[in-house]
RNA sequence: GCGGACAUGGUGUAAUGGUAGCCACGUCAGAUUUAGGAUCUGAUGCCGAAAGGCGUGGGGGUUCGAGUCCCUUUGUCCGCACCA
């Protein structure tokens, strides 16, 4: 009987669900693992081959930690508030809830096909009231908290309105929006207005005008990280910066706590690198420049105190606040002329015209504090407002940007470090000797750094400060389909709803419409406000707010009195295994790790870090198939001989095309277009061409995995998916490869069953080349998985079959179920029971190699002269090297190829090599 | 511009500094079969009839020995980007 792929996993499936075999609960006995996926936007398109890649690598890795003795908790839920179900909403009018619900069982029932370990009873889904519940609740934590810098942690804001009872902003070392100076009495007689919007001025939750990504397309404004290149990531919208009154989180509180937790991280350095590069600190001092005619002081940040001396101008950015009063009259009307011109121009115009050199001076001077020189000061875009304190000195000699200025506006370029021709282009070297430096003059820019952060202080111009590229987190979005936020208003002054009237549950409407000025659905219904009539918050959370914690409730996702229980955050503590794609870099694995480390700050939970171990799996690109129709014309033209005509290049189905052939009579009633199609055939044959593309509709390269599935069985997709590559690379999906696993598989099979389906497993003793192959295998497959490795993985039992022939013994072909049912577990199982196993073969354990079946007695050496190999010498092992040589240099072999010479030199490698040089 | 990763047959890839190309796909040849998108066997980096030579993007270095380490260069991909 043939491997019947079709009924034994349908066997399997439902004895897995019956007996609940993958079913896990809090065990203090056993030692636990928590493997996690990031888990899936459940889209109206399903999945295609690629997603699951990651799924199935954990599942391996998961299966494997239990066959090793782990208590694993492997659960898998939809992310399912987002944009694309409510755009489809708006299209269609139904409601995103029906189209999510029918999409996750769309996704479940594609999930379960391919035979995963998920503890389904685990499930969550963040648009749940009872899951959302505890993302609106996390959210009243932090609107009730403040962070205090000197303990390094959040505190409950009570205790800082203590503080300014007692003592107003007196030595206050927490973060804020800006700096404000008060004391107690001045905040006993503020109104409870104002006290509310200075405590927003610290929440860590809080509300602010600042400026913002507005999407008009998606109706919303966006995460720093939904936006690329001025462009929403989803959809591809405009987006514009705009002044707007949003909810934020104080992401930046942390920013120092998110950089150094890396350190400890088993993530890839790649990953550590761009969240390194997202947080961007950077150290440097803090500058006051006097301004001739004034008692204000510009204060600027610069990384490179050294160049003071080589400060020709400032520049200050136009939304700084000094545009209103520096300009002298005469200058006032150009600059007013360049402010009106900057604001119209887009976020995107200034990307694009990054290099465009544009400004205005303002008719004023600042003084140059260690030169006493007076420097013009200007008004240029190339300034950013939000970073710094939207003000620089510039040093055109060693600045790129600052050199272009300066010789657009003829602007005096001194060089203060050696080494550079400043006559075409400045020199942006952080090395070198310092020039034109008075007291510096001759130090290297290493040693004046420190220097010149000293003088600054002792001279009382500032002192040394770290700045960070990461902002708060935009937290609003003007969406219906997401989290409600909690909060009230009356008299326009937030207040958080109590907790024990949580969740706050999304209301039904009809019209999904965002609003191009900003209103968002909710504000549209009626009645969404509290029972006395205080209107509710009427924006949403954005997709981040329900995928910060979702591993948290996993542990204890039943429990609806609090996020997790103690016990149950005590024994999975935090996630030790977590794959998933590397997109969500500078979103989700931020917000994540914020989010965690704030209710470790709270004490909800006892992990500061969640994912301790990170996998990227690559990308499964398409791999797009072409036929070349003849211009005008309704003939195709085989790919080796389209040179000879005028062709069109046409993507063309995959699915009906196999090893580049195309399939003719599919082709025909591929389309109607293409009905009557005609071919020039190259060997009888029409070959097509092909490139690596992204996988998507478009290009007719979508290969589904239900289709792989019902042709190959879930047990070859799994194992296929795997073989395909490292697991990290980004690689194509090519189904034509599939036969080399699927054959694998089937002749795995044959070693148990002959072509009656009677089992032939006999008890015979294994041989010792047997048993060693065996031992190899265990090996080299035990030590794959657990460097991820799964690719050798699979090559290793495909070199294991091809040693053993056809040995069905049952010493050798019992511990090989077991090895292989990580990754074949259908198969696995059935062949566990044929074995005579009553259990599920996930019950016993992982084989161990035994070491002493590996050693060897003999080695042949290779035997190298001059560097080049030339014959082999089989010797015993472990005998003296000088013995090595010798009977090395007896052979004749040896004699031939060295040509009776004296050899100069021998190596000998023990173990490895021989080499002879003459 | 800054930062990171990568480069090996027709294809996917494999090689603790030690016989480059394991394992597969594809191709070719053979066996078996009414038939094959089945099964089995063999060959398959390039040049060469062979002996042999040449081969891991290019150039250089360290080493008895380099795909692997170092320098340099080219190309591809990714991240950030007027971040002072």
């Amino acid at each position: 009987m043939e491997y019947n792929f079709k009924e034994i996993e349908r066997k399997w499936q439902q004895r897995w669900k019956e007996r609940e075999t993958y079913k896990v609960k809090v065990d203090p006995s056993r030692p636990k693992y928590y493997v996690l996926d990031m888990f899936p936007y459940p889209s109206g398109a399903g999945l295609h081959v690629g997603h699951p890649l990651g799924y199935i690598a954990s599942d391996i890795y998961s299966r494997y930690k239990r066959l090793t003795g782990f208590n694993v908790l492997h659960p898998m839920g939809y992310d399912a508030f987002g944009l694309p179900a409510e755009q489809y909403a708006i299209q269609t009018g139904q409601h995103p809830a029906v189209t999510t619900e029918r999409n996750i069982a769309r996704y479940r029932e594609q999930l379960d096909k391919i035979g995963f370990c998920f503890d389904w009873d685990r499930e969550v889904r963040t648009c749940d009231p009872g899951y959302y519940k505890w993302t609106q609740w996390a959210f009243l934590r932090m609107f009730g908290s403040y962070y205090d810098y000197d303990r390094q942690q959040a505190r409950p804001i009570e205790e800082l309105i203590a503080k300014f009872e007692k003592s107003g902003t007196e030595h206050l070392n927490v973060a804020c929006t800006t700096p404000l100076d008060f004391s107690a009495a001045q905040w006993k007689e503020m109104s409870e207005k104002q006290k509310e919007e200075t405590l927003q001025n610290y929440r860590l939750a809080y509300r602010a005008d600042t400026m913002v990504n507005w999407c008009a397309g998606l109706g919303t404004v966006l995460a720093n990280d939904e936006v690329k290149d001025g462009l929403s990531v989803r959809g591809g919208y405009p987006v514009e910066q705009k002044r707007m009154k949003q909810w934020l989180l104080r992401v930046t509180a942390y920013a120092e706590r998110l950089l150094n937790g890396l350190d400890n991280l088993e993530w890839s350095e790649s990953l550590k690198e761009i969240q390194r590069n997202w947080i961007g600190k950077s150290t440097g001092a803090q500058m006051f420049f006097d301004i001739a005619g004034s008692p204000e002081k510009l204060e600027i940040f610069t990384t490179r105190p050294d160049t003071i001396f080589g400060v020709t101008f400032m520049v200050i950015a136009p939304e700084h606040a000094f545009t209103e009063w520096l300009p002298t009259p005469e200058q006032r009307p150009a600059v007013d002329a360049y402010l009106a011109e900057t604001k119209k121009r887009s976020e995107r115009e200034r990307i694009a015209e990054t290099h465009r050199v544009s400004g205005v001076f303002t008719g004023r001077y600042a003084v140059n504090p260690f030169t006493g020189k007076e420097i013009p000061i200007y008004i240029s875009d190339y300034v950013l407002a939000g970073y710094g304190t939207g003000a620089i000195m510039a040093v055109p000699a060693h600045d790129s940007r600052d050199y272009a200025f300066a010789r657009h506006f003829g602007l005096e370029i001194i060089p203060v470090v050696e080494g550079g021709d400043i006559s075409k282009e400045s020199y942006d070297a952080k090395a070198g000797k310092m020039i034109n430096s008075d007291f510096i003059t001759g130090l290297d820019v290493k040693e004046a750094i420190p220097v010149m952060f000293e003088e600054v202080e002792k001279r009382g111009l500032g002192k040394k400060q770290i700045n960070y590229r990461l902002r708060d987190a935009i937290f609003s979005r003007q969406r219906y389909w997401g989290e409600p936020f909690p909060i009230y208003y009356k008299d326009d002054i937030a207040y958080p709803l109590p907790e024990e009237k949580l969740p706050l549950e999304l209301p039904p409407v009809a019209d999904f419409n965002p609003t191009e000025a900003g209103e968002p659905p909710l504000a549209r219904v009626k009645g969404w406000a509290t029972p006395e009539g205080y209107p509710y918050e009427t924006s949403t959370m954005p997709g981040f707010a329900g995928s910060s914690a979702y591993y948290l409730r996993y542990m204890d996702p039943h429990n609806d009195r609090e996020l997790v229980s103690r016990e149950a955050d005590e024994y999975w503590r935090s996630v030790d295994l977590y794959v998933g794609g590397i997109e969500h870099a500078t979103g989700h694995l931020i917000y994540s790790r914020f989010w965690n480390k704030f209710l470790y700050d709270l004490g909800i939970v006892c992990e500061e870090e969640p994912f301790r171990k990170l996998v990227n799996q690559g990308m499964i690109q398409g791999r797009s198939n072409f036929v070349y129709r003849i211009k005008n014309s309704n003939t195709f033209v085989s790919y080796g001989l389209k040179g000879n005509y005028d062709t069109q290049e046409i993507h063309v189905d995959v699915n009906i095309v196999r090893n580049d052939i195309l399939d003719l009579d599919a082709f025909r009633r591929w389309s109607p277009d293409y009905a009557n199609a005609e071919f020039i055939l190259e060997e009888g044959k029409y070959i097509c061409g092909w490139a690596i593309e992204k996988m998507s509709k478009s290009m007719y390269n979508v290969v589904n995995p239900d289709y792989i599935v019902d042709n190959y069985g879930a047990d070859t997709l799994r194992m296929y998916e795997m073989f395909l590559g490292p697991l990290e690379q980004s690689k194509p999906w090519d189904t034509n490869g599939i036969d080399g696993v699927n054959k694998f598989l089937r002749r795995f099979w044959r070693l148990f069953f002959d072509r009656d389906g009677k089992p032939i497993v006999t008890d015979e003793k294994a041989t010792a080349a047997e048993l060693k192959t065996l031992h190899k295998t265990i090996k080299k497959v035990r030590e794959d998985i657990e460097n991820f490795s799964f690719n050798t993985a699979v090559s290793a039992f495909m070199i294991c079959l091809n040693e053993l022939g056809n040995c069905s013994k049952r010493e050798i072909l019992s511990p090989l179920t077991v090895l292989l049912a990580p990754f074949a577990p259908h198969m696995a199982e059935e062949l566990w029971e044929t074995l005579g196993n009553t259990t599920t073969v996930f019950d016993s354990r992982m084989p161990d190699f035994d070491p002493t079946l590996l050693v060897e007695n003999t080695f042949e050496y290779p035997v190298s002269v001059n560097g080049r190999l030339r014959f082999k010498k089989v010797l015993p092992l472990g005998i003296d090297p000088k013995e090595v040589e010798k009977a090395v240099l007896a052979d004749e072999s040896a004699q031939k190829w060295t040509e009776g010479k004296t050899p100069k030199k021998v190596v000998v490698v023990p173990g490895k090599i021989v080499n002879i040089v003459i």
